[in-house]
RNA sequence: GUCAGGGUAGCUCAACGGUGGAGCAGGGCUUUCAUAAGGCCAAGGUUGUGGGUUCGAGUCCCGCCCCUGACACCA
């Protein structure tokens, strides 16, 4: 039977454009669902839009359009960011979706009818600046720092969620699994957190028309992201979760607390199996300064991807910021890379070794070929790096490769060999360029498929067919 | 404030308590299969700071300075 892998990234709030965050955390998914893929894993990829907020009813507001019509717009244009950057979704969800809808639903029962949804009062400092209830502590002189307004004091009937009951349950949890959330500093704040003690929390809102409804309580909307999270069980079906649940939950730091101590309570709750795993990436600065839309300086992955191509954006983000921790862009260093990696590396290598090898196409290959043994130890590190989410250290692996293959040609010198010790120099390179590209396939999808087009191997009879086309990575 | 992580070459990062390394950038030499690409070589550091332990400290202990993150309902 054939292994299943499940893996998600965040849904996205629609109102914001997709930057370069966000293209991180999906592209590193992707690899990783790739990856899982060559392995011959039946994978299913989820991503998809968040759009019950309220944050989506202000958006439309804004740019005048009806909710609806303005969520479907912009939806839009998160898919298709994902289809132009080659990412391999198998699945695309939008919370205002039917199956989305009553799947949220019907948590929501099985929660309640488990005892841990009640009714209350959640009153509290409301900041209209914050959107939020703030606490006093937050305060200077009981006036918001950010805002400089003072909170009014308001309070509305919430249904609260008991997460107090599964404290122990959590650390149980992280005690029992490990590496339930990479990387292990951001896990030790989680546990930190639920070691200090939960409160329950509200989980409703009154007086709102956008979002899903409480079951037999229209007065009241379920808050989104208690909706939000379910999305994973949604795209699937509950039967599906039951049978199999999300082996990975990619997502960025700001969302730890929800995927690792509401969600997993939530499922509990519902008598639901827990997701396997959460692995979080940091944020990204530009330049040096935080993204931030009051400064504008957000990135549009399009841009960049029409620029270098959507190969070399892929690599270049995975390579030079090592998952889980914050890192900074700048097209300096891109491009930087880009000519050091990707044009004088990869790109060259290919082209001298195409070049040399058309003019003595095509090779036999020998299974008894030294470097056939060198496939499946090149893997073995390799294969770590990926299970653990070390995409830089992955490439790394690859490019020293790479680094001996041009040095293996200033040695061999193959241009003065004649015969058959030229075509058995070449060929030692074949192999190796198979070996790298195998290595590079699931960060770099496009690329792989031109190399095999260049250098093709085809394995029923133990041949080489070499042809020169354009470069890979034209120098910028 | 409390807790956690970090401060090492111009940049990004490595270094079981035992002569501080790599990649990129910059410098020199060199090859021609290749994208003014490749290869080789050299240079580059009082390891934030002040003490301490030790035969020996980037590494362990104490103080200080600086950075980042977490400390619940914006996510």
């Amino acid at each position: 039977m054939k292994n299943k892998f499940y893996i998600t990234t965040p849904i996205y709030y629609v109102n914001d454009r997709p930057h370069i965050g966000h293209a991180y955390t999906t592209i590193a998914a992707d690899v990783s669902a790739r990856y899982h893929r060559t392995k011959g894993e039946d994978v299913i990829f989820l991503t998809g839009t968040d759009e019950n907020s309220q944050k989506t009813v202000e958006g439309a507001k804004k740019s005048g359009e009806d909710v609806k019509t303005y969520a479907d717009r912009l939806a839009a244009i998160w898919k298709s960011t994902w289809e132009a950057l080659n990412i391999g979704n198998t699945d695309f969800i939008r919370t205002t979706e039917e199956r989305h809808v009553k799947t949220v639903q019907e948590i929501w029962k099985r929660i309640w009818d488990n005892g841990d949804i009640y009714k209350g009062k959640y009153e509290g400092l409301y900041c209209k600046g914050h959107e939020a209830f703030m606490k006093e502590v937050d305060l200077v002189d009981g006036v918001c720092s950010d805002h400089k307004t003072k909170p009014e004091w308001i309070a509305e009937d919430n249904y609260f969620f008991k997460l107090k009951k599964y404290e122990k349950d959590l650390l149980k949890l992280y005690g029992d699994n490990p590496n339930f959330v990479t990387p292990e500093g951001r896990f030790h704040e989680v546990k930190s957190f639920v070691e200090r003690g939960l409160e329950d929390i509200s989980i409703s809102r009154e007086k709102q028309e956008w979002g899903i409804p409480v079951p037999n309580d229209n007065k009241h909307v379920i808050y989104v992201w208690f909706d939000a999270l379910i999305n994973y069980i949604s795209a699937i079906g509950i039967d599906g979760w039951q049978k199999h649940p999300a082996d990975v939950h990619a997502i960025g730091k700001d969302i730890i607390r929800f995927h690792a101590v509401i969600w997993p309570a939530m499922l509990m709750s519902a008598k639901l199996p827990l997701p396997k795993r959460i692995v979080t990436n940091g944020f990204f600065t530009i330049d040096g300064v935080k993204i931030s839309k009051s400064l504008g300086n957000a990135i549009d992955p399009l841009d960049l991807a029409k620029k270098y191509g959507v190969d070399a954006l892929r690599y270049f983000l995975l390579r030079e910021i090592p998952y889980g921790e914050d890192g900074d862009f700048s097209e300096v260093k891109l491009k930087e890379r880009y000519n050091a990696d990707l044009a004088n590396g990869l790109g060259n290598l290919v082209a001298r070794v195409a070049t040399l090898g058309e003019k003595v196409s095509p090779i036999k290959y020998n299974y008894t070929h030294p470097l056939h043994k060198l496939l499946k130890e090149a893997h073995e590190e390799y294969d770590y790096k990926i299970s653990t989410f070390r995409f830089d250290e992955a490439l790394e692996i690859g490019w020293k490769r790479i680094a001996q293959s041009d040095a293996a040609l200033s040695v061999d010198q193959p241009w003065y060999k004649e015969g058959s010790e030229r075509a058995e120099k070449i060929l030692s390179r074949c192999i190796e360029l198979v070996i790298i590209t195998d290595l590079l396939e699931p960060f770099l999808p496009e690329t792989a498929q031109k190399i095999k087009d260049q250098i093709s191997y085809d394995r029923t009879n133990k041949v080489f067919h070499i042809k020169k086309t354009e470069n890979l990575f034209p120098r910028k």
